[in-house]
DNA sequence: AAGATTTTTGACCAGTTGGAAAAATGTTAG
DNA sequence: CTAACATTTTTCCAACTGGTCAAAAATCTT
């Protein structure tokens, strides 16, 4: 039930503890040994990006303001910006970690599987990160909405890569006549719009359940219509 | 192509042309005949509401000025404040007209249609609206996101009632062997999601489908894709 | 323990933003 | 034409926000 931490990404050197002082043409001339993180900043800085998830999944970019990051991360908001100089490089950091966490699931999609068992195992992930990890998945419709200003390249490039080589495997399965021909693209479209639906419209689909529907059993009952949308669809089955 | 004007809603009586300098007392004592609006106090109204659609469901409430509203609306921010004294008044308003376009469609599927015509029919209402009106789309999907503050009530109440009542029309087709057995509920919210998508994230819908087929086209093949999926899902079809 | 370094804090600042006040300019009914 | 009312513009401001800075406190090194 709760959602195990990300691992964190490797840290761009552009953040925190910068040289102090350090005038410009001696920092560019010199690489200045860029020492290695310390324990306490490695610490603080998984704290802040934590806290900076929270704020921002909540409130969007704009939304958020470094006091209440800092408020969430129990430190003064000088603190956090000694750590982070920029909250733009908050916010960067956590999308780039979210991209990498976000094309895992799909990479697994194994070729040389049993195709109703690789979409099926691939929709159940992602119903999984949408229960296990709500707020980073509204963070990355945040991103979308706003037309992804910040990872458009990485979409363009690695994720229509990633699509296009398993188009290419979804198509195979096709011409093998062991799932039906239909578009491979928007195929992959709809796992992840049903999917990230019952984590971004959250209130929502807990709203129009109810009390009695809309507890944690709507995982549950969300994976199991799926499985027989995307096997079945609303033909009647026992008309054989 | 080009969008449709939605229709207005009756104004709140709350906003624009405040009683100026009406003190508190003699406001709530006299009703105060509430002057039907002018011609021109319409008009810059609908010219506001358009140009807040436009911004808010670009940059979120938080992300948007009033100076950026009054800028794409073409007048002072004073004097837009002239018509709504509060930023959040025209949030409110785009809301409340929002909630009544975005029930419609479903409203409109008939119990004594035939069903497949019927949650056909659905599916294109619901995706030409992405296609037609993708900054409402975006505008709704971004309330949600932050748990829809300001619209809670009526999601739990009219949008619940409307769900509830539909869902019932979806069971009464399956109990008549009509249609496969299914989750109605997760039905419906699949329809929602994978229609919805196609505005919320066209800009990960576009790039991913890249310049040959991101086109005018898409929206088309979404169509096509949508009705193989809910109709038959990736069954095989010639194995009968 | 002394010195060097890192971390934390409090005071402060400049730009932005939502909004108020009031003066100035239309508009219209009598 | 003019008074009453509607609209628009100009000027201003207080709150908020991202970010700086120097000094204090804590931690680490030797």
């Amino acid at each position: 039930m709760a959602p195990r931490k990300l691992k964190t990404v490797e840290p761009t050197q552009t953040s925190a503890r910068r040289q102090h002082k350090a005038d410009a043409k001696a920092a560019a001339a010199a690489p200045a040994k860029p020492r290695p993180l310390t324990r306490i900043q490695r610490e603080k800085q998984d704290i802040i990006l934590e806290a900076a998830l929270e704020v921002f999944s909540a409130h969007g970019f704009r939304g958020s303001t470094i006091d209440q990051i800092a408020e969430v991360a129990g430190m003064s908001k000088p603190n956090l910006l000694y750590y982070f100089p920029k909250k733009e490089e908050i916010h960067r950091r956590l999308m780039s970690e979210l991209l990498v966490t976000w094309l895992a699931p799909l990479e697994e999609m194994r070729a040389d599987g049993d195709p109703f068992v690789e979409i099926r195992s691939y929709i159940r992930r992602k119903l999984e990160m949408a229960r296990d990890f709500p707020r980073q998945s509204r963070l990355f419709a945040n991103e979308m909405l706003r037309g992804a200003p910040h990872i458009i390249d990485m979409i363009e490039v690695d994720l229509k890569a990633l699509v296009d080589e398993k188009a290419q495997v979804l198509l195979t399965w096709m011409d093998e006549g062991k799932i039906a021909r239909t578009d491979p693209y928007h195929l992959i479209f709809s796992i992840w719009a049903t999917t990230q639906h019952y984590a971004d419209f959250d209130v929502q689909v807990r709203a129009v359940l109810g009390k009695a529907r809309g507890g944690e059993g709507r995982f549950e009952d969300a994976a199991r219509y799926l499985e027989q949308l995307f096997l079945h669809g609303l033909t009647p089955r026992p008309r054989a």
